[in-house]
DNA sequence: TTTTGTGAAACGCTTCACAGCT
DNA sequence: AGCTGTGAAGCGTTTCACAAAA
């Protein structure tokens, strides 16, 4: 077992397992590389490279046991035990994102919403997720076992709270404002840029206007 | 100038972009991939490597002059003009979106959004973004030349969906729903995956146990 | 001297192709 | 026969290191 798994490929167990549930689901018992590969527009060859990092988890001849396969990928994604999640933020993405039933699913577990703004502090999201203020985040992780925090803060307040987020404990971070940020190596960021995803559509789309129009 | 620039390139082009309007916003008039690079967390020659991709873009001795560069930029990213922007579903996240502020600040038109419950249709989002019927997207993409669509329904119904955007017209998509899609070759697929983010991330949480716990 | 632009080396990720197991 | 697991090849991206320009 390699002792470092790229983000390229910790992405993809997540899509591979998505789709085992669905399988598993529907009763299907056996699942190979192709089919998987087929149905997640990958290579075959890559779904194999991926899950041989974990171990000998096919059957040669026969494919991947579906409901042995999601097992094993729920517990390599540390699935099996219910995560404590906070959003910093009650903006309108934070509430969305409070409220995001993706993030329910597969075994988180939303914990609380985190603002600054007085005039927040005490309510709760249209789901149910209450709404606390920023001091306490502190307190509440460790009461909670809060390990993952998502920022979506407006970018000026951005750095100030990741700096919170970390002193309270936490160890991993995805972060939806804009913006580099720093964090210590024991801290896990990721960074959804939302701003950077639509301009690199925009440049796709100059770099085809160039193309269709040649010297007219 | 090379014909494909990929696509690490253009999200850093983003990046760069961002930076360098508040390099021009604090009136500073030349910068040095060396700069850059320390701000952005990147290496300079990449920086320096990305830039060479559309030009001698930079002054030897000197570094890159603000205001040139992120005029070229601006032009590089398609950003000189307004490009229009349909959302498609006016659940929490694409309210949300609807109304973000980096989406506006960088030149983007959000022109609507579309959605098939009769309920919502004729209402508007907090920040004043009309809720049409997604059977109308394709008259309202013509008439307002939007060109490119954010995806924000529920899983279920984000292929048919898909299919409707392709056939207004729309040849840019900027996904936030889970699963894979299959668009045809000339419109442009970007996918957020909300989900597969923070599993990426539990995923850390998990090696980091397994790492500090040594056989107890 | 400073800093860019860029061949060449280094690195990392994916695909090929096949031995090995069922 | 069928399909996995994997060494080796292929390919794309990043970094090195330096000639060229200001």
């Amino acid at each position: 077992m390699p002792d470092q798994i790229s983000e390229l490929t910790t992405n993809r167990l997540s899509l591979y397992l998505r789709y085992l549930n669905e399988l598993y689901g529907k009763g299907v018992r056996t699942v190979s590389s192709k089919v998987l590969a087929e149905q997640l527009g990958v290579h075959a060859a890559l779904i194999r490279r991926d899950l041989s990092n974990f171990g000998e988890l096919g059957v040669r001849g026969v494919g991947y046991v579906v409901e042995d396969l999601r097992r094993e990928l729920r517990s390599i994604l540390g699935l099996d035990r219910k995560l404590g999640v906070a959003i910093i933020g009650a903006g309108n993405l934070g509430l969305a994102l409070a409220d995001y039933p993706g993030f329910r699913r597969e075994g988180f577990r939303i914990v609380a919403l985190f603002d600054n703004l007085q005039t927040k502090v005490g309510s709760v999201s249209r789901g149910g997720v209450a709404i606390h203020d920023i001091r306490d985040l502190e307190e509440i992780a460790r009461r909670e076992a809060i390990t993952i925090a998502v920022i979506a803060v407006p970018e000026a307040s951005a750095r100030e709270v990741v700096q919170t987020v970390v002193e309270a404990g936490i160890t991993a971070v995805l972060n939806f404002s804009p913006g580099a940020l720093r964090v210590p190596p024991h801290v896990k960021l990721k960074s959804v840029d939302l701003t950077v995803s639509l301009e690199s559509l925009s440049f796709y789309l100059a770099r085809e206007a160039g193309r269709s129009q040649n010297g007219d």
